[in-house]
RNA sequence: GUGGGCGUAGCUCAGUCGGUUAGAGCGCCAGGUUGUGGCCCUGGAGGUCGCGGGUUCGAUUCCCGUCGCUCACCCCA
């Protein structure tokens, strides 16, 4: 092979720009239907912006240089701060609650593998300023179908939700102490690899006692009413469980109750996530995770933003499209061609370029051939580039104002007018 | 960042127990006589056998390194 590019970046041949904008062009039809707008922000940001609230994790894999003016620069690896700076520089005069979403390329520095490059185009959408567990439903609702829109359903995929406001009131129960509180979230979170005993053992040392380590493994396999039962003396852990039931009731009226379940499992990684939280996983679990997401109600603050709740996700087109390639999900072709416009000789070109040019005014794409080779040949390329119609132009179409248009599905064919061909695009 | 597997034409792959012109199918290009595609026929282009070094009379084939891809770990968008 000649030089390639940088590992992790992908060049998009035609067919896969083709894969790439149906996956976008998707997205944006489904966020307009939820009544979300787009917005977007510069590729390059001040490093700063991510080493204060990201979190070692996504700071330890960030694109980073120093500019010219000696300024750190990093390729922005999340959506989050640069929304956070844009909604915070107009909180007061936006009305709430703010709906917005975005289609960014981000970046990450780490090892490539299959469904994770260094870079990918992610959908955003996120809302501000609202808190009623409504908008955790349709947020929800709105991922669940940027996914159902390209043909996966409930067999395809599914939702895994929880509430780091129950799982952190239950680890409160079973003893951790207040501090800890986020620590032990991410520990169950890790726990999805690293095994029960490795949570166990994480969970003594968070200062949890024998029964409640054991309290906590056992409420990974609980559902939402077994963990209620589980912990019913305590008045805050059914006021939490009430939140995410009425949660569930409105996914239902989104008629996505197939889609959604509750996984105490699940925490997320990231720190700041502070009420729900869920994931998109395909259901065969030989992918990552399609999309994950939550409701961050402080980060705003946190970062010097506005005190105003919010929630979001994150949704990458690399496993979104390796799914779609093994459903068999991927359209078909692209072609740009509606009409190939041959010209049977040299005599004929010049009317053949009007005719051409008269019907890419009315919006047709058409395509001719450059040098005049046999009208066999032009219409293979016909064929070749997909076209739906072939007009052919001889010295008979040309002498009589007339024009043979083919039909290439049908092969049908039929002399019309050259008038009627213009004005009966 | 750690460890394993792989790396031959645009694609999918064959092949060389080290030997002198490296193959197939698909794709691409040109023809198959002057007004019609998808089939067929003929011909052609295209490979420093990932790259660098070593062993050897000789390496695409063996060894080492490196880069890339990939899987697992790590981590997660």
């Amino acid at each position: 092979m000649t030089s390639s590019g940088l590992p992790g970046f992908r060049d998009f041949y035609p067919e896969d720009f083709a894969l790439r904008d149906h996956i976008v062009s998707g997205w944006r039809e489904v966020a307009r239907r939820y009544g979300f707008v787009e917005y977007d922000g510069p590729p390059l940001e001040p490093l700063e912006l991510y080493t204060d609230k990201s979190g070692p994790e996504i700071v330890d894999q960030l694109y980073t240089f120093v500019d010219k003016g000696n300024r750190a620069i990093a390729l922005r690896p999340e959506m989050t701060p640069t929304l956070a700076r844009m909604v915070g520089a107009r909180a007061q005069a936006l009305p709430k609650p703010i709906k917005w979403f975005s289609i960014p390329q981000l970046f990450r520095y780490e090892r490539p593998q299959r469904g994770r490059l260094r870079e990918h185009f992610q959908l955003n959408m996120d809302i501000v300023g609202e808190t009623d567990v409504m908008s955790d439903a349709e947020l929800v609702a709105a991922a669940i179908d940027a996914v159902r829109h390209f043909g996966l359903d409930s067999e395809d995929f599914t939702a895994r939700v929880s509430d780091r406001g129950l799982i952190g009131i239950v680890l409160q129960e079973v003893g951790v102490p207040k501090g800890r509180i986020v620590e032990a979230i991410l520990a169950l979170d890790k726990a999805e690899r690293q095994g029960d005993e490795w949570l166990a053992a994480r969970l003594t040392e968070l200062g949890v006692d024998e029964a409640g380590v054991r309290s906590v493994v056992d409420v990974r396999e609980h559902d939402l009413d077994g963990l209620t039962a589980h912990f019913a003396g305590s008045r805050d852990v059914a006021e939490a469980a009430d939140r995410l039931r009425a949660f569930f009731a409105l996914m239902s009226d989104h008629g996505l109750s197939a889609y959604v379940t509750f996984d105490p499992r699940l925490a997320r990684g990231l720190a700041y996530y502070t009420g729900l939280v869920f994931e998109l996983w395909e259901r065969e679990g030989r992918l990552r995770a399609i999309c994950g997401g939550g409701r961050y109600d402080d980060l705003l603050a946190a970062v010097g933003g506005p005190d105003l709740p919010a929630l979001g996700f994150g949704m990458g087109d690399v496993v979104l499209g390796e799914l779609l390639k093994e459903k068999g999900l991927v359209p078909e072709r692209q072609t740009s061609v509606d009409d190939f416009v041959v010209y049977v000789t040299p005599a004929q070109r010049s009317a053949a370029i009007r005719v051409a040019r008269r019907l890419r005014e009315r919006g047709r794409g058409v395509a001719m051939d450059y040098r005049g080779r046999s009208v066999g040949r032009q219409f293979r390329a016909a064929d070749q580039l997909g076209a739906s119609r072939t007009i052919v132009i001889g010295p008979d179409e040309e002498r009589d104002q007339t024009a043979s248009v083919r039909d290439m599905a049908t092969g049908e064919e039929k002399v019309v007018p050259l008038i009627g061909l213009i004005e009966g695009v």
